[in-house]
DNA sequence: GACCAGCCGTTTTTT
DNA sequence: ACGGCTGGTC
């Protein structure tokens, strides 16, 4: 027996073993999915003997991928994980397009454009097409445009089953955009994914070499895919039909983007002869934190796949509810209630994480954090490659890299200023037209004596030393290691005294400072064969996403979005904002399956605490600039009040960490009120290897009501004795063994009671 | 073409 | 409340 199956339970150990033929594993949050897929893996190379290099795993994000060849590494050894192929869908199709894209009869150095890219181009589109920018925004033009792409649906296709004047305004954008994007040789994040499709649909020997290349296929959060990413996965598993997803209906929370849980309802359609594996169990979040989320998304209506989860874990303690006067105070809160949690010595920073609903709602944390000098990452927002400062640079060197990239090139035309306006701009982009030539096609037209061009003397003076510069850069690129032309480039183009003339001194040693960071990234791919590295550079840059840098050693608390927070776990997880508008989000409100996805979102944020779970919401919240008073999120009144419990702020025991608070209090609190206070006010005990066992009990004021051997009777499990009976954190945890098996329950919260013998 | 003042949108979520 | 953009002026 494999050592790989120790440990793992029956479920788990099929979906393991499963060694050929399709198999859909529906697995809860916390069910150890990701162990499941690594160690099939490693079964199948060790077990089974599949060489790795036959094997094709698909992750949600690059993160995840690191992981997974990280995990790999300590079980099979750095050499074979190494060999397999790991990646999300978008990394994945790069590569295979980098490989064989010379099918579709264009140059392999596409460059990627960014949903900043896309929109500059579709701007300068809609001046092209004389269409107001205010009438039809290029954000829901490009929205639009990507939902059509994630359905397959070409130009041509979309202009014959469009509906009214506006589809009909977006198919010719759309049909004109896609021209565009060739033009520049480049293809947006939609492109990867639907040119890889293509290219395997013309091009069968293509499809072919990869089919007989890759024997097992496994595809994590599979509820998440779209059509093309389906198609894809149907293309790539169609001659071994070995294709393991694992996947949770429940945590579909990607909907906006083309996400589609038919793809992994109709899993057992589409392959009659799956093994159907169910992973139930949670190994995560306490019998507390589990009840809560199974409350919440119980009320969702369109389940079809109803799992049962249930955890041996402890009961744990409540879910607290916490309410702000306004977001300072919920923010206040969550601060000095991680503060709390430090100095108890059971938790460290970086085991706890607030998740919001949108990325603005990370200020008033970062106030209130830094404020009290605690140490923080924001995973998401302005990402780094997003800054304007570092995208600017990014445009000399994409350009270099592919003279046809025409958004990188009037990005950069007048940045530093040279003295060439828009109105040159324009007067170029007219005459490139004129000539039939791309942009800088155009500009080397002007050494062309009998170009009569429309531009002044002086214009072309200018233009020809900027040309003189771009072609010189474009030689550099070729010839020097990107560490070094990255160097020579700053050295031609005075960024940092741009930077500087620009901004405010202190945001130009910030942007400069990022433009550093810039090198130093770049630094990483020396090892790379140098026609290889620009290239390599550039492509994962535009790839990496904000959570695939989450830096889980360091010691600070995270704070991430909802949909970032997927696929991770905390001890200590704060969810902000819960309120009617965030979460559900406003544009959410009016549509059914918009408004169940918030739901979903909404048990993934609470299934990501392993040990405390704290729902938030403030009273009045500001946004658009002015202040209004909210409802708290209408999720909340799914559960059942018995299982939430609303922490009492005690600033004065927050200022004394120490014993005694009890009896100060007693005078005017409740007995419930001293009791929590007293969790609160718990003094700050240092973790140490002689004392694992947290210092706690002796100072709670309530005593065990239950004991061993006592006759119990639960609304749900029915009759059952009390194996043993302990208090955490002031709350009764009783651990009673039923007919089947025995659980751990919260005697406040289970509603257990006595029975005569 | 550069500079300044006032205005407007921002906030869904992401590869 | 802020930063980026527009439109006006020099």
């Amino acid at each position: 027996m494999s050592d790989l199956l120790q440990g793992l339970n029956p479920a788990q150990r099929r979906a393991v073993e499963a060694i050929s033929g399709p198999v859909l594993v529906l697995a809860g949050p916390g069910s150890g999915k990701t162990r499941v897929l690594t160690h099939r893996i490693a079964h199948l190379i060790q077990t089974a003997g599949v060489d790795p290099l036959n094997l094709l795993a698909v992750t949600f994000t690059n993160r995840a991928a690191r992981e997974m060849r990280e995990r790999l590494t300590t079980l099979v050894g750095k050499g074979v994980a190494m060999a397999l192929t790991v990646g999300t869908f978008h990394s994945l199709c790069a590569r295979f397009l980098r490989r064989d894209i010379v099918y579709l009869e264009r140059a392999r150095d596409f460059v990627i454009y960014d949903s900043d890219d896309q929109e500059r181009l579709v701007r300068r589109m809609l001046h092209d097409l004389n269409l107001d920018v205010k009438q039809y925004q290029p954000r829901s033009i490009l929205s639009r445009i990507s939902s059509a792409k994630n359905e397959l649906v070409s130009p041509t296709e979309f202009s014959r089953i469009n509906r009214g004047y506006r589809d009909e305004v977006v198919a010719r954008c759309y049909q004109r955009y896609q021209v565009l994007l060739r033009e520049a040789n480049a293809l947006d994040f939609d492109d990867l994914l639907v040119e890889t499709v293509r290219l395997f649909e013309q091009h069968p020997t293509v499809l072919a070499h990869y089919q007989q290349r890759y024997h097992y296929m496994l595809v994590d959060e599979y509820q998440d895919t779209n059509r093309v990413q389906y198609v894809l996965v149907q293309q790539l598993a169609a001659q071994r039909r070995n294709l393991f997803v694992v996947g949770d209906e429940d945590q579909s929370v990607y909907g906006f983007r083309g996400a589609d849980v038919r793809n992994i309802r109709s899993f057992e359609q589409d392959y009659p002869e799956a093994q159907v594996i169910l992973l139930e169990q949670n190994y995560r979040s306490t019998q507390a934190i589990l009840d809560t989320a199974q409350a919440v998304i119980s009320a969702d209506a369109g389940r079809k796949h109803v799992k049962q989860l249930w955890t041996e874990n402890s009961a744990g303690i409540h879910v607290a509810l916490y309410k702000g006067y306004d977001q300072e105070a919920e923010a206040a809160f969550v601060a000095d209630e991680i503060v709390q949690l430090v100095a108890s010595g059971t938790f460290t920073m970086r085991d706890c994480a607030v998740l919001y609903r949108t990325n603005a709602q990370s200020r008033a944390l970062e106030e209130a954090f830094s404020r009290r000098g605690l140490r923080y990452q924001i995973i998401g927002g302005i990402r780094f490659w997003e800054r304007k400062e570092v995208k600017d640079v990014l445009a000399y060197l994409r350009f270099a890299a592919n003279p046809f990239d025409s958004v990188s090139l009037t990005r950069i035309l007048n940045w530093p200023t040279r003295g060439i306006g828009e109105r040159t701009e324009i007067e170029l982009a007219r005459w490139a037209a004129q000539l039939g030539v791309p942009l800088f096609q155009a500009l080397k037209e002007l050494d062309n004596e009998h170009a009569a061009s429309p531009f002044s003397a002086r214009t072309i003076n200018i233009l020809r030393s900027f040309l003189c510069l771009t072609e010189e850069l474009n030689a550099a690129c070729r010839q020097l290691p990107l560490v070094q032309f990255i160097a020579h480039l700053l050295e031609r183009v005075p960024v940092r005294e741009t930077l500087v003339r620009e901004y405010k001194t202190n945001e130009a040693d910030e942007r400069w400072r990022n433009v550093e960071e810039l090198s130093n990234v770049a630094n990483r791919y020396s090892a790379l064969p140098l026609e290889e590295q620009l290239p390599t550079f550039l492509e994962e840059v535009a790839l990496v996403a904000d959570v695939d840098k989450l830096d889980q050693m360091a010691d600070a608390v995270t704070c991430i979005t909802l949909h970032q927070a997927k696929g991770l776990e905390y001890p200590a997880v704060f969810l902000v904002g819960l309120e009617d508008g965030l979460v559900p989000h406003s544009r959410s409100l009016d549509q059914r399956d918009q408004l169940e996805e918030e739901r979903r979102l909404l048990y993934v944020g609470m299934t990501r605490a392993k040990q405390r779970l704290y729902l938030c919401h403030a009273g009045r919240r500001m946004s658009f600039g002015h202040t209004a008073t909210t409802i708290r999120s209408r999720f909340l009144e799914d559960i059942p009040p018995a299982l939430i419990k609303s922490p009492m702020r005690q600033r004065a025991v927050a200022a004394v960490p120490q014993l005694g608070i009890a009896g100060r209090n007693s005078g005017t609190a409740t007995n419930r009120e001293v009791a929590r206070a007293s969790v609160v006010a718990m003094p700050p005990t240092k973790p140490s290897a002689a004392n694992t066992v947290p210092a706690r009990l002796p100072q709670k004021p309530r005593v065990v009501t239950f004991f061993a051997g006592q006759r119990v009777a639960h609304t749900r499990f029915g009759e059952g004795v009390v194996v043993s009976s302990r208090l955490i954190d002031g709350d009764e945890e009783v651990t009673v063994s039923f007919t089947d098996r025995e659980r751990r329950l919260l005697a406040e919260l289970a509603g257990l009671v006595r029975v005569e013998a």
